[in-house]
DNA sequence: AGCAGGTGCTTGATTCGCTCAAGGGAACAT
DNA sequence: ATGTTCCCTTGAGCGAATCAAGCACCTGCT
């Protein structure tokens, strides 16, 4: 259900161009990791544990259940994508990282998901300044 | 598991704005949904069926499998947010209709979702016009 | 040292989202 | 009317997510 919203009736051009453009992104990047057999979850941590990260970590970033991560990182080590060492600074503690193939895999699927560069490549310089720019600027609160 | 890809090592600044633009619109339009009860695929549904519409519209707008809306609207019926109606022409098919509770809780959702609004906000008037068209020249393709 | 309480992770139960396979009933084409 | 196709539903099964409980370990206090 990659289709977050349908804008609003009263919504203005560039709102709806909002949609149109995190719709995208949206279903790109989901089409990407499904490409190389990877859920979103599985993408995500994936994508997290380039640098040794742990359990708890994890959870906070993503913004979800540690139980949640356990069961996730437990699928990605069965595929050897990922391996789960103890930390020696507290045994209570489990470090991620990817293991080779991990490495490779998300690299595959990195390039696979062409959507920024794509992007980006459909304006000039100076638009990019300026789109990066205002990307920033609607954030701004 | 709101976010998406961690920015690739080698990602640009506007691919890094991108990034962190769509994810705070995915935060936002999931925080808004559950606010009200409904979780992401109830949110897309309720949001298409302004307009009635069959089944296998809905699960070629959302892009899933017919028995996954079924489902979906199975709960939202129960909630008494949507009505099947039988369609004259074709009695097969099912007509989707919000009820007007529906209509209430989706409005009220529509204005908690403030992140567009918001956005939009953060920029000058033709800021914004720059701003629709830079996000429909990245799309292009 | 010893204990109380907090932390980090796992397990189990449960729910939802999603897909696939199978099937029923209705439309349609010949 | 008969066979095919179409729309939807049902059932089975898995992944993702949450919550409640629990275990092992750390920390702070006395």
């Amino acid at each position: 259900m990659a289709v977050p919203a349908v804008p609003a009736s009263g919504a203005t051009d560039v709102e709806q161009a909002m949609f149109e453009f995190v719709d995208a992104y949206n279903q790109a990047w989901e089409a990407a990791a499904s490409e190389h057999g990877l859920s979103t979850a599985h993408a995500c941590v994936l994508g997290r544990v380039e640098t040794r990260r742990s359990m708890g970590e994890l959870a906070e970033e993503l913004r979800c259940d540690a139980s949640n991560i356990t069961q996730i990182v437990a699928r990605l080590e069965a595929r050897e994508l990922v391996h789960r060492e103890p930390n020696p600074e507290d045994r209570r503690s489990r470090q991620i990282v990817r293991t080779p193939s991990g490495d490779d895999l998300y690299g595959e699927f990195e390039e696979s998901f062409e959507f920024p560069r794509a992007a980006a490549s459909n304006l000039t310089v100076a638009e990019r300044k300026q789109f990066a720019a205002l990307l920033h600027k609607a954030l701004r609160r």
